[in-house]
DNA sequence: CAAAGTTCCTGCGAGC
DNA sequence: TGCTCGCAGGAACTTT
């Protein structure tokens, strides 16, 4: 599911819903995710109440009011689900007519995958679900996020003063492909699969043309790199509009409908037509580090 | 069979 | 020749 846009959207809803309320009661249903969870986590998270709730990189970033930072990553197939006390959940609704017993007594999210689940003193309710549990949640002191092993070897956030001569510097004697080199986190955090497929095909650029070809003999970036910059900021600010104007709807902070309402150029639609203007090419998928790549051979070169 | 992400391991080439 | 370092590519984690 998400990348920086989908990320960004469920930060957005979180901080809505969960900026000023305090934490009552944290329940893990198993060990770990992709690491174990802290031991005293859910000692030092309870009575706490959230001040912020960030973003860095795919990571969501929960601030509160001891200066605790509560680290939560969605992985591939993480999502939250939240409910308030006075609205009688649509899916738990479904759930209850079904005779099938798996909501329990104080939730009705008791699924199996549902490995996280936050009470609120104001009587709601966030549940986390990630049936791959490559997601990670983690809790440090505020002090010492500078030296989280997580975050600190993470590049520039994209959409924050993110420009192609600092592209250009990280891409110099580079020789693995410019797909796999959108993918690093330390050349550009938030790129995922899908908007590197993206952001290379509106720019042009073949995901297989070597990196340091994109940055001139005298270091400066060429006129490519300063079209992809442009074009990864473009494709995340449109996939965070679209996702924004899904928040309204209580099941949208899950992240899921930002990816519905997005319809890609060239991601999973290998044999279609290139949607770009006269082109007229037929979009191939490719294998580059063990992922899917989509392209249009015919405009991107 | 493939999947939106990240980390870790291995193998290779460069350089000393 | 042999060793170390860094990079690049691939496997692994897991469930639907």
């Amino acid at each position: 599911m998400p990348e920086l846009p989908e990320v960004e959207t469920v930060r957005t809803g979180l901080e809505q819903a969960w900026v000023g309320r305090t934490i009552t009661q944290l329940t893990l249903r198993r060990e770990g995710l992709r690491f174990p969870f802290p031991e005293d986590m859910v000692n030092r998270l309870i009575g706490q109440k959230i001040t912020r709730v960030r973003r860095r990189a795919k990571y969501l970033l929960i601030d509160t009011s001891d200066n605790l930072v509560f680290l939560s990553h969605l992985g591939m197939s993480g999502r939250y689900t939240l409910i308030t006390p006075t609205e009688t959940p649509r899916y738990l609704q479904v759930d209850a007519s079904s005779n099938h017993s798996k909501f329990g007594a104080l939730t009705g999210f008791e699924g199996r995958h549902d490995h996280m689940e936050f009470r609120f003193d104001d009587g709601s309710v966030a549940v986390y679900t990630d049936p791959r549990r490559f997601g990670i949640a983690d809790l440090f002191d505020r002090a010492e996020e500078p030296i989280q092993p997580l975050l600190e070897h993470l590049g520039p956030e994209p959409l924050e003063n993110w420009t192609a001569q600092d592209a250009a510097n990280r891409c110099k004697g580079k020789r693995s492909p410019i797909k796999t080199t959108l993918l690093d986190q330390r050349f550009v955090v938030g790129v995922g699969n899908i908007y590197a497929c993206e952001a290379l095909h509106r720019s042009g650029i073949s995901p297989t043309r070597p990196t340091h070809k994109l940055v001139r003999k005298d270091g400066k970036p060429t006129k490519a790199l300063f079209e992809l910059v442009a074009q990864v900021k473009e494709v995340l600010i449109a996939a965070i509009a679209v996702g924004g104007s899904t928040l309204n709807d209580f099941a949208a902070v899950d992240g899921t409908l930002g990816y519905f309402g997005h319809h890609f150029q060239v991601y999973d639609r290998e044999d279609g037509p290139c949607l770009k203007e006269d082109c007229n090419g037929t979009i191939e998928r490719i294998v580059q580090s063990n992922r899917s790549t989509f392209l249009c051979p015919r405009c991107q070169k």
